[in-house]
DNA sequence: CGTCCACGTCTAC
DNA sequence: TAGACCTGGACGG
């Protein structure tokens, strides 16, 4: 499932499967997970989750006793616990019937119902991860689809970081700076924008403001407000038109979310809107090429543009 | 049968 | 900056 756009549909799917939902118990873990065990009991409960980024936090909340002066029983949590959740490349929840239960469920939750039914966290390949009573890990910025403003504040002024340094494709993927950002959104992003992958990360965007002047309608700055002009004028156009590079890395990931369904996740019927929305990543015509951590950049070459890479042309099977 | 590839981190040399 | 961590689907012989 997972860059940040699915990370959100997770949460929007676990609110709305839970609503109203009382678990029991104690959470399940797989024999074979090595993530650690979820030191978490109740005989009633409610699940809750809320997204940022490339994580999801599920958080249980012990109901409360119908007797208030009875004890609470041994054991028995009676504060909430936050589990945070990364997805590796399998990740996603499931909420199903006990004898339904998915292949690769690694974590469970149980409700209190007769038959009951689960809430899985299922994961394929295990690259992914929980901690109970966790938190955003640190070190990951701020949210592009839900910390808009922040997260262009964290990126704008810190372009003199090393992380900077780097090619624009590969700074998209540090999640200190693009929380959420993953393999497919960097090759919409920069194709959108018709951005050649390995440029520098700084010269795409230094003279981008911390503030987003084209959102809710703001007028748009002064011509001259800025002195250093010439290179930049081509710069502006685009930034009215379609928004910059920073804009896109927030809306273009709401793009998906708006969409609903599952997002990215070949495996499942409703993939094909998704790829349909696909402009780039996989998209017949376009080129391909590694990038230096080996990860698959996917972009097309302009008329005129000169050909720096040795690329390779990766056709695709149009299923439809 | 085999080899390659996949939506992402991690930690170890 | 390699690998390590995993399963499984696509495709080649």
């Amino acid at each position: 499932m997972p860059e940040g756009p699915e990370l959100h549909l997770a949460s929007l799917y676990v609110n709305k499967m839970c609503e109203g939902v009382v678990f029991t118990g104690s959470v399940q873990k797989s024999e074979v997970s090595k993530s650690p065990d979820v030191p978490f009991t109740s005989d009633a409960y409610r699940i809750t989750a809320a997204s940022r980024g490339k994580e999801v936090k599920l958080t249980l909340t012990p109901m409360k006793s119908d007797e208030p002066k009875k004890r609470v029983k041994a054991g028995q949590a009676d504060q909430p616990m936050d589990i945070v959740f990364r997805f590796g490349m399998s990740g996603f929840f499931r909420f199903t019937s006990e004898d339904q239960l998915p292949k690769h469920s690694h974590l469970r939750f149980y409700t209190k119902e007769k038959p009951c039914r689960v809430l899985s966290f299922v994961d394929v390949r295990r690259f992914g991860s929980w901690q109970p009573n966790g938190a955003w890990q640190p070190g990951r910025g701020p949210c592009i689809m839900f910390e808009y403003k922040s997260f262009r504040e964290n990126v704008v002024s810190n372009l003199s970081n090393h992380a900077f340094d780097r090619p624009i494709c590969e700074a998209l993927l540090n999640q200190k700076y693009f929380n959420g950002i993953g393999n497919y959104l960097r090759a919409e992003i920069l194709f959108r924008l018709d951005i050649p992958p390995f440029v520098s990360a700084r010269s795409v965007l230094e003279g981008l403001d911390s503030d987003d002047f084209c959102e809710n309608e703001k007028p748009v700055k002064q011509e001259n407000a800025d002195k250093k002009k010439s290179g930049r004028a081509k710069q502006k156009k685009v930034k009215e038109e379609s928004g910059d590079l920073l804009r896109l890395c927030h809306t273009v990931p709401l793009e998906v979310v708006n969409q609903g369904g599952k997002g990215y996740d070949p495996e499942k019927q409703d993939y094909s809107d998704f790829e349909a929305w696909l402009q780039c990543y996989y998209v017949e015509g376009m080129k391909s090429i590694r990038d230096h951590n080996g990860r698959t950049m996917w972009f097309k070459v302009s008329p005129g543009q000169p050909i720096l890479y040795d690329m390779q042309s990766h056709p695709r099977q149009k299923t439809e």
